[in-house]
DNA sequence: CTCAGTGCAAAGGATTTGCATGCCG
DNA sequence: CGGCATGCAAATCCTTTGCACTGAG
Protein backbone atom coordinates (compact mmCIF):
# COMPACT_ATOMS: atom_id res chain seq x y z
CA UNK A 1 0.00 0.00 0.00
CA UNK A 2 2.28 2.52 -1.08
CA UNK A 3 -0.13 5.06 -1.97
CA UNK A 4 -0.81 6.66 1.72
CA UNK A 5 -2.09 5.91 4.99
CA UNK A 6 -5.15 4.56 4.31
CA UNK A 7 -5.36 2.34 7.27
CA UNK A 8 -5.35 4.62 10.25
CA UNK A 9 -8.64 6.77 8.61
CA UNK A 10 -10.48 3.93 9.56
CA UNK A 11 -9.49 4.57 13.11
CA UNK A 12 -11.02 7.90 12.82
CA UNK A 13 -14.16 6.47 11.65
CA UNK A 14 -15.10 9.26 9.81
CA UNK A 15 -14.17 9.75 6.17
CA UNK A 16 -13.43 13.03 4.18
CA UNK A 17 -15.10 13.35 1.48
CA UNK A 18 -11.62 13.20 -0.56
CA UNK A 19 -10.67 10.35 1.00
CA UNK A 20 -13.54 8.79 0.05
CA UNK A 21 -13.35 9.50 -3.74
CA UNK A 22 -9.95 8.45 -3.55
CA UNK A 23 -10.94 5.22 -1.36
CA UNK A 24 -13.41 4.08 -4.09
CA UNK A 25 -11.25 5.52 -7.05
CA UNK A 26 -8.42 2.83 -5.40
CA UNK A 27 -11.23 -0.17 -5.34
CA UNK A 28 -12.35 0.55 -8.45
CA UNK A 29 -8.86 0.25 -9.75
CA UNK A 30 -8.27 -2.72 -7.89
CA UNK A 31 -10.74 -4.01 -10.62
CA UNK A 32 -9.23 -2.09 -13.50
CA UNK A 33 -12.55 0.08 -13.47
CA UNK A 34 -12.33 3.80 -13.99
CA UNK A 35 -13.47 5.92 -11.74
CA UNK A 36 -15.73 8.14 -14.27
CA UNK A 37 -17.95 11.22 -13.49
CA UNK A 38 -20.98 9.01 -13.54
CA UNK A 39 -19.77 6.96 -10.65
CA UNK A 40 -18.27 9.32 -8.99
CA UNK A 41 -21.70 11.38 -9.14
CA UNK A 42 -23.58 8.12 -7.76
CA UNK A 43 -21.04 8.35 -4.74
CA UNK A 44 -22.05 11.28 -4.23
CA UNK A 45 -25.94 11.14 -4.16
CA UNK A 46 -25.09 8.12 -1.83
CA UNK A 47 -22.75 10.05 0.53
CA UNK A 48 -25.64 12.69 0.87
CA UNK A 49 -28.04 10.66 1.88
CA UNK A 50 -28.25 9.44 5.47
CA UNK A 51 -30.16 6.39 4.56
CA UNK A 52 -29.89 3.77 1.85
CA UNK A 53 -31.82 4.76 -1.30
CA UNK A 54 -33.76 3.13 -3.69
CA UNK A 55 -32.69 3.81 -7.53
CA UNK A 56 -35.31 5.96 -8.20
CA UNK A 57 -34.40 7.66 -5.85
CA UNK A 58 -30.89 8.28 -6.72
CA UNK A 59 -32.13 9.30 -9.99
CA UNK A 60 -34.59 12.05 -8.37
CA UNK A 61 -31.37 13.31 -6.74
CA UNK A 62 -29.02 14.13 -9.25
CA UNK A 63 -31.19 13.76 -12.91
CA UNK A 64 -28.32 13.33 -15.52
CA UNK A 65 -27.90 10.12 -14.61
CA UNK A 66 -29.51 7.31 -16.66
CA UNK A 67 -31.25 4.56 -15.73
CA UNK A 68 -29.27 1.53 -17.17
CA UNK A 69 -26.12 2.56 -16.64
CA UNK A 70 -26.63 3.89 -12.77
CA UNK A 71 -28.18 0.33 -12.38
CA UNK A 72 -24.58 -1.23 -14.41
CA UNK A 73 -22.50 1.30 -12.26
CA UNK A 74 -23.93 0.45 -9.14
CA UNK A 75 -23.61 -3.59 -9.70
CA UNK A 76 -19.58 -2.52 -10.45
CA UNK A 77 -19.28 -0.23 -8.06
CA UNK A 78 -20.76 -3.34 -5.49
CA UNK A 79 -18.34 -6.07 -7.05
CA UNK A 80 -15.80 -3.12 -6.26
CA UNK A 81 -16.49 -3.07 -2.70
CA UNK A 82 -17.85 0.56 -2.77
CA UNK A 83 -21.65 0.01 -2.78
CA UNK A 84 -23.94 -2.25 -0.79
CA UNK A 85 -26.75 -3.49 -1.76
CA UNK A 86 -30.20 -4.11 0.67
CA UNK A 87 -32.98 -5.96 -0.01
CA UNK A 88 -36.43 -5.32 1.70
CA UNK A 89 -39.95 -6.87 0.97
CA UNK A 90 -41.13 -3.72 -1.22
CA UNK A 91 -39.66 -4.97 -4.55
CA UNK A 92 -36.84 -2.27 -4.51
CA UNK A 93 -32.96 -2.78 -4.20
CA UNK A 94 -31.52 -0.25 -1.67
CA UNK A 95 -28.13 1.39 -1.75
CA UNK A 96 -25.56 2.59 0.34
CA UNK A 97 -21.72 2.92 0.37
CA UNK A 98 -20.52 -0.44 1.37
CA UNK A 99 -18.73 -0.69 5.31
CA UNK A 100 -15.20 0.62 5.70
CA UNK A 101 -16.70 4.22 3.46
CA UNK A 102 -19.37 4.83 6.13
CA UNK A 103 -19.50 3.90 9.96
CA UNK A 104 -20.38 0.13 11.01
CA UNK A 105 -24.06 0.46 11.25
CA UNK A 106 -27.42 -1.08 11.48
CA UNK A 107 -30.87 -0.87 9.69
CA UNK A 108 -34.22 -0.46 11.37
CA UNK A 109 -36.17 -1.01 8.61
CA UNK A 110 -40.09 -0.15 8.25
CA UNK A 111 -42.28 -2.81 7.01
CA UNK A 112 -44.89 -0.74 6.19
CA UNK A 113 -43.64 1.99 3.78
CA UNK A 114 -40.31 0.45 3.00
CA UNK A 115 -38.07 3.27 4.70
CA UNK A 116 -35.01 2.29 6.40
CA UNK A 117 -32.92 4.49 8.75
CA UNK A 118 -29.70 3.51 10.12
CA UNK A 119 -28.62 2.94 14.01
CA UNK A 120 -25.93 1.74 15.46
CA UNK A 121 -25.71 -1.07 17.94
CA UNK A 122 -24.09 -1.09 21.95
CA UNK A 123 -20.48 -2.24 21.48
CA UNK A 124 -21.65 -5.22 24.24
CA UNK A 125 -23.76 -6.11 21.06
CA UNK A 126 -21.26 -5.60 18.96
CA UNK A 127 -18.69 -7.47 20.53
CA UNK A 128 -21.23 -10.64 21.50
CA UNK A 129 -22.37 -10.66 17.40
CA UNK A 130 -18.52 -10.70 16.63
CA UNK A 131 -18.23 -13.66 18.83
CA UNK A 132 -21.02 -15.71 17.32
CA UNK A 133 -19.50 -14.53 13.95
CA UNK A 134 -16.70 -16.66 14.82
CA UNK A 135 -18.66 -19.41 16.33
CA UNK A 136 -20.60 -20.23 14.44
CA UNK A 137 -17.84 -19.84 10.71
CA UNK A 138 -16.20 -22.66 13.03
CA UNK A 139 -19.43 -24.87 12.97
CA UNK A 140 -20.65 -24.62 9.94
CA UNK A 141 -17.55 -24.63 6.93
CA UNK A 142 -19.85 -21.34 6.06
CA UNK A 143 -16.18 -18.45 5.72
CA UNK A 144 -18.65 -15.72 7.19
CA UNK A 145 -17.31 -12.48 5.59
CA UNK A 146 -20.04 -10.16 7.44
CA UNK A 147 -23.37 -9.80 9.04
CA UNK A 148 -26.51 -8.01 9.29
CA UNK A 149 -28.33 -6.90 11.96
CA UNK A 150 -31.64 -5.26 10.99
CA UNK A 151 -34.66 -4.62 13.28
CA UNK A 152 -38.10 -4.59 11.34
CA UNK A 153 -41.07 -2.26 12.70
CA UNK A 154 -43.82 0.60 12.32
CA UNK A 155 -41.87 3.68 11.43
CA UNK A 156 -43.87 7.18 13.12
CA UNK A 157 -45.30 8.17 10.43
CA UNK A 158 -46.61 4.75 9.36
CA UNK A 159 -48.08 4.05 12.60
CA UNK B 1 -57.26 -20.78 24.00
CA UNK B 2 -59.73 -23.95 24.61
CA UNK B 3 -58.04 -25.82 22.07
CA UNK B 4 -55.36 -26.99 24.17
CA UNK B 5 -51.48 -26.71 25.90
CA UNK B 6 -50.08 -25.22 22.88
CA UNK B 7 -48.56 -22.87 25.33
CA UNK B 8 -46.50 -25.86 26.93
CA UNK B 9 -45.28 -26.92 23.28
CA UNK B 10 -43.12 -23.96 22.81
CA UNK B 11 -41.40 -24.50 25.76
CA UNK B 12 -39.51 -27.22 24.73
CA UNK B 13 -38.79 -25.77 20.85
CA UNK B 14 -40.17 -28.72 19.24
CA UNK B 15 -43.64 -28.58 17.47
CA UNK B 16 -45.63 -31.95 16.62
CA UNK B 17 -46.95 -31.78 13.02
CA UNK B 18 -50.19 -32.16 14.19
CA UNK B 19 -50.03 -28.62 16.44
CA UNK B 20 -48.55 -27.57 13.61
CA UNK B 21 -51.01 -27.92 11.13
CA UNK B 22 -53.62 -26.59 14.00
CA UNK B 23 -51.58 -23.74 14.51
CA UNK B 24 -51.66 -22.84 11.27
CA UNK B 25 -55.59 -23.72 10.84
CA UNK B 26 -56.12 -21.37 13.94
CA UNK B 27 -53.91 -18.25 12.40
CA UNK B 28 -55.92 -18.65 8.96
CA UNK B 29 -59.27 -18.57 10.74
CA UNK B 30 -58.44 -15.73 12.55
CA UNK B 31 -58.49 -14.27 8.97
CA UNK B 32 -61.54 -15.94 7.98
CA UNK B 33 -59.30 -17.82 5.81
CA UNK B 34 -59.58 -21.60 4.94
CA UNK B 35 -57.06 -24.18 5.45
CA UNK B 36 -57.18 -25.81 2.41
CA UNK B 37 -54.86 -28.65 1.00
CA UNK B 38 -53.13 -26.95 -1.02
CA UNK B 39 -52.03 -24.61 1.64
CA UNK B 40 -51.69 -27.64 3.92
CA UNK B 41 -49.24 -28.81 1.29
CA UNK B 42 -47.62 -25.88 1.08
CA UNK B 43 -46.90 -26.07 5.49
CA UNK B 44 -45.90 -29.66 5.23
CA UNK B 45 -43.24 -28.69 2.24
CA UNK B 46 -41.42 -25.95 4.83
CA UNK B 47 -41.76 -28.12 7.76
CA UNK B 48 -40.15 -30.84 5.86
CA UNK B 49 -37.18 -28.27 4.48
CA UNK B 50 -34.57 -27.85 7.23
CA UNK B 51 -33.79 -24.25 5.44
CA UNK B 52 -35.65 -21.35 3.68
CA UNK B 53 -36.93 -22.31 0.32
CA UNK B 54 -37.37 -20.31 -3.33
CA UNK B 55 -41.07 -20.94 -5.20
CA UNK B 56 -39.23 -23.18 -7.93
CA UNK B 57 -38.08 -25.35 -4.94
CA UNK B 58 -41.29 -25.78 -3.65
CA UNK B 59 -42.97 -26.62 -6.68
CA UNK B 60 -40.38 -29.60 -7.38
CA UNK B 61 -41.12 -30.48 -3.54
CA UNK B 62 -44.64 -31.16 -4.33
CA UNK B 63 -45.09 -30.88 -8.17
CA UNK B 64 -48.68 -31.10 -7.70
CA UNK B 65 -48.94 -27.45 -6.65
CA UNK B 66 -49.46 -24.76 -9.14
CA UNK B 67 -47.57 -21.96 -9.32
CA UNK B 68 -49.92 -19.06 -9.22
CA UNK B 69 -51.68 -20.58 -6.67
CA UNK B 70 -48.42 -21.08 -4.85
CA UNK B 71 -47.47 -17.68 -4.92
CA UNK B 72 -50.96 -16.23 -3.98
CA UNK B 73 -51.31 -19.03 -0.88
CA UNK B 74 -47.54 -17.92 0.28
CA UNK B 75 -49.17 -14.30 0.02
CA UNK B 76 -52.00 -15.04 2.68
CA UNK B 77 -49.97 -17.31 4.65
CA UNK B 78 -47.68 -14.84 5.11
CA UNK B 79 -50.37 -12.14 5.75
CA UNK B 80 -51.87 -14.76 8.60
CA UNK B 81 -48.06 -15.22 10.58
CA UNK B 82 -47.97 -19.05 9.20
CA UNK B 83 -45.11 -17.68 6.75
CA UNK B 84 -42.29 -15.74 6.34
CA UNK B 85 -40.33 -14.28 2.99
CA UNK B 86 -37.23 -14.00 2.83
CA UNK B 87 -35.41 -11.65 0.27
CA UNK B 88 -31.42 -12.76 -0.55
CA UNK B 89 -29.63 -11.10 -3.55
CA UNK B 90 -30.40 -14.20 -5.84
CA UNK B 91 -33.58 -12.38 -7.01
CA UNK B 92 -35.50 -14.82 -5.63
CA UNK B 93 -37.74 -15.08 -2.71
CA UNK B 94 -37.47 -17.96 -0.15
CA UNK B 95 -39.79 -19.04 2.59
CA UNK B 96 -40.17 -20.33 5.97
CA UNK B 97 -42.63 -20.86 8.14
CA UNK B 98 -43.03 -18.30 10.39
CA UNK B 99 -41.96 -17.53 14.25
CA UNK B 100 -43.69 -19.32 16.50
CA UNK B 101 -44.06 -22.65 13.93
CA UNK B 102 -40.65 -23.60 14.18
CA UNK B 103 -38.01 -22.51 16.67
CA UNK B 104 -35.72 -18.95 16.52
CA UNK B 105 -33.39 -18.87 14.27
CA UNK B 106 -31.35 -16.93 12.34
CA UNK B 107 -30.16 -17.75 8.95
CA UNK B 108 -26.52 -17.57 7.39
CA UNK B 109 -26.05 -16.83 3.41
CA UNK B 110 -24.30 -18.00 0.97
CA UNK B 111 -23.42 -14.80 -1.15
CA UNK B 112 -22.37 -17.05 -4.26
CA UNK B 113 -25.13 -19.33 -4.73
CA UNK B 114 -28.20 -18.46 -2.71
CA UNK B 115 -28.24 -21.07 0.10
CA UNK B 116 -29.51 -20.52 3.51
CA UNK B 117 -29.32 -22.39 6.11
CA UNK B 118 -30.27 -21.92 9.81
CA UNK B 119 -28.24 -21.51 13.09
CA UNK B 120 -28.99 -20.84 16.66
CA UNK B 121 -27.79 -17.60 18.27
CA UNK B 122 -26.48 -18.25 22.08
CA UNK B 123 -28.60 -16.90 24.49
CA UNK B 124 -26.07 -14.32 25.86
CA UNK B 125 -26.50 -13.11 22.31
CA UNK B 126 -30.48 -12.71 21.62
CA UNK B 127 -30.57 -11.38 25.26
CA UNK B 128 -28.00 -8.67 24.36
CA UNK B 129 -30.16 -8.54 21.09
CA UNK B 130 -33.14 -8.25 22.68
CA UNK B 131 -31.97 -5.22 25.02
CA UNK B 132 -30.66 -3.39 22.16
CA UNK B 133 -33.79 -3.86 20.48
CA UNK B 134 -35.74 -1.79 23.23
CA UNK B 135 -33.00 0.33 23.72
CA UNK B 136 -33.44 1.21 19.57
CA UNK B 137 -37.13 1.35 20.08
CA UNK B 138 -37.28 4.02 22.50
CA UNK B 139 -34.92 6.40 20.19
CA UNK B 140 -36.40 6.36 17.05
CA UNK B 141 -40.12 6.23 17.21
CA UNK B 142 -40.15 3.15 15.58
CA UNK B 143 -42.46 0.60 16.68
CA UNK B 144 -40.32 -2.44 16.83
CA UNK B 145 -41.58 -5.56 16.10
CA UNK B 146 -38.86 -7.98 14.44
CA UNK B 147 -35.52 -8.77 13.90
CA UNK B 148 -33.40 -10.59 11.55
CA UNK B 149 -29.71 -11.45 12.41
CA UNK B 150 -27.93 -12.77 8.82
CA UNK B 151 -24.48 -14.13 8.62
CA UNK B 152 -23.47 -13.59 5.40
CA UNK B 153 -20.28 -15.47 3.90
CA UNK B 154 -19.25 -18.52 1.02
CA UNK B 155 -20.69 -21.67 1.96
CA UNK B 156 -18.68 -24.85 1.79
CA UNK B 157 -19.84 -25.50 -1.60
CA UNK B 158 -19.03 -22.50 -3.18
CA UNK B 159 -15.23 -21.66 -1.64
C1' DC C 1 -76.50 -21.44 -3.75
C1' DT C 2 -72.60 -18.57 -2.46
C1' DC C 3 -68.24 -17.32 -2.19
C1' DA C 4 -63.44 -18.54 -1.17
C1' DG C 5 -60.07 -21.05 -3.61
C1' DT C 6 -57.83 -22.73 -7.94
C1' DG C 7 -55.13 -22.62 -12.22
C1' DC C 8 -54.25 -21.06 -16.73
C1' DA C 9 -52.66 -17.37 -19.30
C1' DA C 10 -51.49 -12.69 -19.64
C1' DA C 11 -49.75 -8.55 -17.44
C1' DG C 12 -46.61 -6.02 -14.36
C1' DG C 13 -42.40 -4.04 -13.08
C1' DA C 14 -37.67 -3.78 -11.29
C1' DT C 15 -33.50 -5.00 -13.27
C1' DT C 16 -30.49 -6.61 -17.03
C1' DT C 17 -28.62 -6.79 -21.59
C1' DG C 18 -27.66 -5.84 -26.85
C1' DC C 19 -25.72 -2.64 -29.51
C1' DA C 20 -24.04 1.53 -31.58
C1' DT C 21 -21.66 5.63 -30.07
C1' DG C 22 -18.54 8.45 -27.12
C1' DC C 23 -14.44 9.22 -24.68
C1' DC C 24 -10.48 8.47 -21.50
C1' DG C 25 -5.74 6.70 -21.47
C1' DC D 1 -6.17 3.83 -31.86
C1' DG D 2 -8.29 0.33 -28.24
C1' DG D 3 -11.24 -0.67 -24.90
C1' DC D 4 -13.97 0.81 -21.14
C1' DA D 5 -18.11 3.52 -20.44
C1' DT D 6 -22.64 5.34 -21.79
C1' DG D 7 -27.57 5.38 -22.91
C1' DC D 8 -31.38 4.12 -25.46
C1' DA D 9 -34.49 0.50 -26.28
C1' DA D 10 -35.72 -4.13 -25.95
C1' DA D 11 -35.56 -8.27 -23.37
C1' DT D 12 -35.63 -10.97 -18.90
C1' DC D 13 -37.75 -13.11 -15.35
C1' DC D 14 -39.79 -13.37 -10.75
C1' DT D 15 -44.10 -12.26 -9.23
C1' DT D 16 -48.84 -10.59 -9.51
C1' DT D 17 -53.37 -10.30 -11.47
C1' DG D 18 -57.76 -11.16 -14.54
C1' DC D 19 -61.01 -14.34 -15.21
C1' DA D 20 -63.73 -18.38 -15.63
C1' DC D 21 -64.24 -22.66 -13.16
C1' DT D 22 -64.55 -25.77 -9.07
C1' DG D 23 -65.77 -27.18 -4.56
C1' DA D 24 -66.65 -26.76 0.37
C1' DG D 25 -70.14 -25.22 3.73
Amino acid sequence: MATGDIGEISEIGEIQTSDLHDDAAARLAARDLRYTSARRALVDVLAAADRPLTLPQILAADPTLSQSSAYRNLGELTLAGVVSRILVDDGFAYFELAEGLRHHHHHIVCTTCGRIDDFTASPALERELHRTLTQVADGTGFDVADHRLDLLGTCSDCR
